[in-house]
DNA sequence: ATCAGCATGTAAATGGTTACATGATTAT
DNA sequence: ATAATCATGTAACCATTTACATGCTGAT
């Protein structure tokens, strides 16, 4: 059983709980947009596509006249997103135009290194406190409504994983700057 | 002065000396493929592209009958290198499959959520270990064939930046094994 | 002689984003 | 009224990978 990229986090999400496209959308944008992005260009031919093969079914849900169509898992669905979840990862991309002008900034124009590094350390800051925010929000709704909307341990642990790791590479872009500074007085 | 992500990498290429297409590749799968990748399918492609854009030009440097073009910056490469490096970054783009598998562990198989964590603190500390293998090569070369060969600070800053990264996270994630598995007795 | 590595290139397929089109509902 | 949000979908475009094709050179 081949599955797509976007395969993958629709099969996560539906395992929860069934949902419609739409809010698979919001979820990925909410909680997974920061290792794993899904466009509605994908979503939604992927969920038909999920149908045909019989890993999922959609529901007509109207909310009065608005179309809205439930998918959930089958029990083949659920056996595949099992059997991935077993599998070894296979996808880790990562492209980032920060590090590749740091990395070339030493031949092109060395004045700026430093500053980069100070941009780096400024963005690691606020994705920490927007994944902060998200933290925060997650409590108070657990706090609020009751334990059947906590998160599984696998998914606090990812966010915790963002925040901390995104504080780390502040710090470390930040005393990288500094270093970087001293190593040319010429450009201070 | 729009640039593709692949001229990005062949201008920073270029800005430190003349190199061929296929140079430039292994010289990313080396260097750079840990935060930005590029293909032949990208690399030939582009070349042509900007030399008729007029920011590199290549000139014939056969090896006996061994056909070669060596593409160095015109003063007009170098100028849209430069002006790229002063604007901020855009590109920012991570598809990790693990965190997904983690994300979605506790609702598909909650059982396997530790070890997940622990593949992929091994899969840090593995990456960690080939980044520091490429900082004592580069060290070597420095050693043996003289400061020439020193590559500047912001391509060393990557580097360690890559190293001291994964090293934090292999810590990380086996903590978090750890407490994972903790957390859940009937599993072990 | 043969294989690994140097060297260039392209075609097809895949994957993904963006923009557009349409319409209902809810809050201001 | 009107804007924001809910909701679904597609077409055009762009980026990227993979596989293939070709041939030279140096080492074993």
């Amino acid at each position: 059983m081949e599955l797509s990229a976007t395969a993958k986090v629709i099969l996560g999400m539906l395992a929860a709980r069934p949902r419609s496209g739409y809010e698979i959308k919001t979820l990925v944008d909410s909680s997974a947009r920061f290792f794993w992005a899904a466009s509605y260009g994908q979503i939604y031919p992927e969920l038909k596509r999920l149908e045909g093969a019989g890993l999922i079914t959609g529901a007509d849900a109207f909310q009065g006249a608005r179309q809205r169509t439930v998918y959930k898992l089958t029990a083949k669905g659920t056996r595949a997103a099992r059997d991935w979840i077993q599998r070894p990862p296979e996808t880790f991309e990562l492209r980032d135009e920060g590090l590749l002008e740091l990395f070339f900034a030493g031949s092109i124009e060395p004045a700026r290194s430093a500053e980069i590094a100070r941009e780096r350390a400024a963005r690691a800051s606020a994705v920490a406190a927007e994944l902060r925010s998200v933290e925060r929000e997650i409590e108070g709704r657990h706090q609020a409504e009751g334990p059947e909307y906590s998160p599984d341990a696998g998914s606090l642990t990812v966010l915790k994983y963002g925040i901390e790791m995104n504080e780390w590479a502040a710090k470390w872009f930040e005393r990288a700057a500094e270093d970087l500074e001293r190593e040319m007085p010429e450009a201070a």
